[in-house]
DNA sequence: AATGAATGAGGCTTCATTCAT
DNA sequence: AATGAATGAAGCCTCATTCAT
């Protein structure tokens, strides 16, 4: 028994998860405002009353999506960051890597894209937002170029602003598959887009050869 | 009097693109569905009435919106593809400050933002843009980097994922700009953004010297 | 010049019933709530705004339609009563020729299905309505049929009630092709429907024979 | 418990009706266009949204009072005409009092007023109409009509005329007391009405006795 | 006299939220 | 815990009416 708690229970305790994977994959698909209710407790398989026994409101959903939404894969990001030994380029590689088996083949692809619409109309979740994945992240991308920097691996680089060049492709994969890649053909092999990515960066990036 | 036609019909033919350049803002801002007209016409400084004078729904306003938006600076870039002569990089850069003033320091920068947003909602806008805009640029770039690889001034590339990889950076730093940029504090200077990019580009593009 | 007087000033005259030609058009073909002011201007080839310099409102333009419309044919049927000679069933069937000369054939054969429809919509113009037309109307029924029976030429009726029933199947024919018969095929053939009606009637009001 | 579903259900199951019988006063005294939901919904002693529950529209709401409205008086009439033996003229009594028991003093009353009123305006509905009950009301009048030529009792009459002429007082009577009838004067005792009509008709049809 | 651009009150409809069952 | 009927605030849209030209 206690190695099988009650269905039931089992089910009480995954309900809010189901509630809002049904909600990230409307929210991205139609944006926030567009979304109903009643869609969203119609793809969890449960009646629009249940989902105030789980979130005190459609707000709440949507700051809950967020919340459940990323943060392991930074916390992953980190460690990943703290073991690493040897070529920068490398844990560059390793950071990506485990970026896109964390994120980029999960629902939570979408994430970035749901942001980016609706940061204006929840502040406060934008804000916890960029606490918490945003800062880190980029503190993790700033870290390993300054890494890469001190070992005389990369070129030297205003690191600040080069955070932000070296994220944007990644993100843009995201957000572009979560919207137009999905309407229009256009399909985008994230495998190749990844690695002409990677090696125009590591080119990029490369202290130059005397 | 030739000098002085009305100012009622002034207005009348200035009408439409003051509406849509209120309606841009607040679509970007807040996204298609939060966005209530009787803003967008307290915007425009008209009431509500009127925009159903030139518009016949709010879908229409959405699409007179897109359709203004951004096609000038697509046909600009295609005729300085035609006239440039020399170095292919140079070209590449020449590109980049026409879509920076044609569009990055207008409210048309907006325009990725709300179209990554609401792509799904409005399939027959999201068409429209991607014949018009997207495939466009896209053939603009891939000419413009298979000119360099013709040329031996690039290394070799394979030029369809490459033309994403290297319109990404420019993409998000609108659609950046457009969105969290404006509420968390992030800034992000676009001219060392860009600076640095073009620099990475560069660098990533060129055909290894031996 | 007296003799024709400017085409300016005869259409400025013309004007208020070529409006009012319209919108007993409109009005009985879709109602008053449901017509546009906009379309009864299109349909007398103005503007909105020159139906405001007729009629202080749309009220105002219904209370004219009607007020415009039927009386002439009351006031010729009195007229006709008060010369008519001889045998009382022929004076029933002149009234009934006069109206439908005056009224069956022409435009204002909508009016009965329009009064029927907003009666109790414009209860100062159903007054009116009843005052003019329907009062004097069923005056001059019931005053052929006491004729008749004073004449030994009907049998006795309750003249109140029997006027009733002599009016409605006229009035019926009236509304039945402003309404139904309209779009759905059922044409009604009006003069064979008015001599069966005819026949009926006089069968039906003649004295019995001993 | 068989015997009490829950008051939930029994409520959910009464819901229609008594939303249509609200519409339809109210379409009925108003029209449709200047009926406000609102107002239904008060007369039902719900909230406007509530209406949404059950149809999907103003218009499936008028579609809904209509065809709930007088289809049951047609079948039955049917019925009496198929049981029927005898005398016709004794036949066509009983058809009008079959009508009037089961429209005349009901709220139904009021539907041949309003399909003439909005005919124009709904040519789906008003297809309905006539297919279901028109034609089928002027079959069973036909039908009788040619049973009694048949049989001797009545004169030789254009039975397709006929029947129009014979039905023409019977709805007058229906839509003059749904409409000017309720805000004038002029009450018209039924009854009476009926009396005088059927008798003006037997001896109207009556075969010419030698 | 005539126009038609502009207004804004008002109605239909949607949907987040509540609550009796 | 779960349901789904009911609510009513809020938004899109229409159209009678006004008024500057």
């Amino acid at each position: 028994m206690s190695e099988h708690p009650s269905p039931r229970k089992r089910r009480k305790e995954a309900r809010p998860s189901e509630l809002t994977a049904a909600a990230l994959a409307l929210f991205v698909e139609r944006g926030f405002a567009a979304t109903r209710l009643e869609d969203v407790a119609a793809r969890a398989g449960v009646s629009k009353g249940t989902l105030y026994l789980y979130f005190d409101s459609k707000e709440a959903l949507f700051k809950a999506v967020i919340q459940e939404g990323i943060m392991p894969v930074v916390t992953e990001g980190e460690s990943i960051m703290a073991q690493h030994d040897g070529d920068t380029f490398e844990l560059l590689g390793r950071l990506l890597e485990n970026l896109w088996a964390g994120i980029g083949e999960t629902p939570f692809a979408g994430i970035p894209k749901l942001m980016v619409a609706e940061a204006h109309n929840f502040p406060e979740v934008t804000q916890f937002y960029y606490e918490n994945v945003i800062r880190r992240g980029r503190g993790l991308v700033g870290a390993a170029l300054e890494r890469g920097m001190a070992r005389g691996e990369f070129r030297s680089l205003p690191v600040d602003t080069a955070i932000d060049v070296v994220i944007a492709p990644i993100l843009m994969l995201l957000i572009w598959r979560a919207s137009l890649a999905r309407c229009q053909g256009s399909p985008v092999d994230p495998g190749e887009y990844l690695a002409v990515y990677m090696d125009l960066l590591r080119r990029g990036l490369q202290r130059s050869q005397v």
